[in-house]
Parts: C-alpha cells; structure tokens; sequence
DNA sequence: ATCTATAATCGTAATATTGCAATAATACAA
DNA sequence: TTGTATTATTGCAATATTACGATTATAGAT
C-alpha cells in the first residue's frame, strides 16, 4: 500500500499525470521560470535564486531533465543549463489534448 | 525537513503547482476523464471503473473537489457528479499563460 | 600533481501521499 | 423506526517526496 497503481490505468492517463508532477512542485516552477529568463543558467545561480540547498536545487533539476525539458552544456567549469522548448511545447499541448478532450465530452 | 517550502515562493508559482498537483495522480486524471464522459456519474460507479476501493476514490474525489472542479448534486440516495468546466477551463487557462510566458522569455 | 569551483550523488530525517478496512454519516424506502 | 444504499471520515501501514549535510566526481587553473 501507498504506492500509486499504475498498471490499472492507460497509458495516455499515466503520461498526463507524469507530466503534471514535474510541475507540481513550486520549486521546480521557479526553476523552469528562472532559466528561461536567463541567458546563461548555471546551477549556482538558480541555487542562489531560489534559496534551496544545492542538494535540493539539483534533485529538482534531475526530474526537470527526466522529463526531457532540458539542455544542458558545459561552459568553462559549470553546466549552462537551457530550457528544450521543443519538449516544453510538446508537454503543453499534451496537456492542451487532454484538457480539450474532456471539456468536449462534457455535459 | 521534508515539508515544501510554499513562503519563499511567489503566489502565482505556488497557484502553478497547486493547479498542477490535482492532475499528478494518474485516478486524478481517470475521474475527471470519467465524470466528463458520463451524464450521471455516481460514486460507485467510479469505484468500479477505476478499480481502486471507494475509500481512495472518496479520497481523491476530495482533492479534485477542493480545486473547485466538481458540481455535485443529489439525485435519490446518491450523488451526482459533475465537472465545473468553468473553472476546469480557468486551470487550463491559467496553465497555459504559464507555459506561454516561460515560451516567451527563452532564449 | 594540487587546488578551487561546480554540480551530482549518497545517506538520512521529516513530511506527504496513497491505499484500504472499518466505521460513521446521510438519504431514502418500507 | 428499521433497513438499505451510498458516500465521507478515521485510523493505520506502506511508499514517495522533500530537504539538507557530507561526500564524490569533474573540469579548469596554478
């Protein structure tokens, strides 16, 4: 018990429900606002920004990138993360199908 | 330590991740989907199509129903359901600005 | 090779979420 | 009032998430 059962539910629901949970955290909210302002996006930055250990800062960076939302290179010694915008966009209108879908069937 | 740090975030932020959080559970989203498609949309019958005990349904029918997404309305012993597309329509709405903006700002 | 800066990973504690059985609560019917 | 059907709530166990300090890995500079 306590686990979530994911085998009882399609595959569709799963997706959108994976894609939600990366945003529903704040602090991975913010991540995503602050490094699509940025030119360059360092770790340390983002640390500084948002007031989280870097520990934590990085956690939430993980799932950001698990979600493939992003691109990272090196510059110099630190990571220049980047939003991928293509994903970002493929994200958004999944979420678009499904909140379409469901007002149309409605009532 | 554990718990989310809501203060050191801005309001829109944490409305983000609220909105977001009642689509992360993969039930969240098979409900919503189900109450959509239905004309009646009694309890129980969630239960059985979902597949998950009424305790947890009930559960979950609370967290759908405090982002202010369900209409309900008794009809005989039992209750109506029903999704409140306006505000289903104003998450959506709210979750896109989000998506459009964050867009907007990248490099 | 050594030092410094940056970021990922590990270990751990605190809290939250998920799920269910059992138990209330509510509405209607007899 | 008693019984039945339906849904909410309570209590609890299992798992997941969040957060941080400490440590490790990596890259560049001295």
């Amino acid at each position: 018990m306590g686990a979530s059962k994911l085998d009882i539910y399609s595959n569709g629901i799963n997706e959108i429900a994976a894609i939600a949970k990366v945003f529903s955290h704040p602090a991975r909210v913010a991540i995503l606002q602050y490094i699509s302002k940025q030119e360059a996006c360092i770790c340390n930055d983002i640390v500084d920004e948002i007031g989280l250990a870097q520990a934590t800062i990085s956690q939430h960076l993980k799932v950001i990138n698990d979600a493939g939302l992003l691109e990272g290179a090196f510059e110099g010694k630190s990571l220049c993360y980047c939003l991928n915008v293509e994903r970002f966009q493929e994200l958004q209108t999944l979420f678009n199908s499904f909140f379409n879908q469901t007002k149309l069937n409605c009532c």
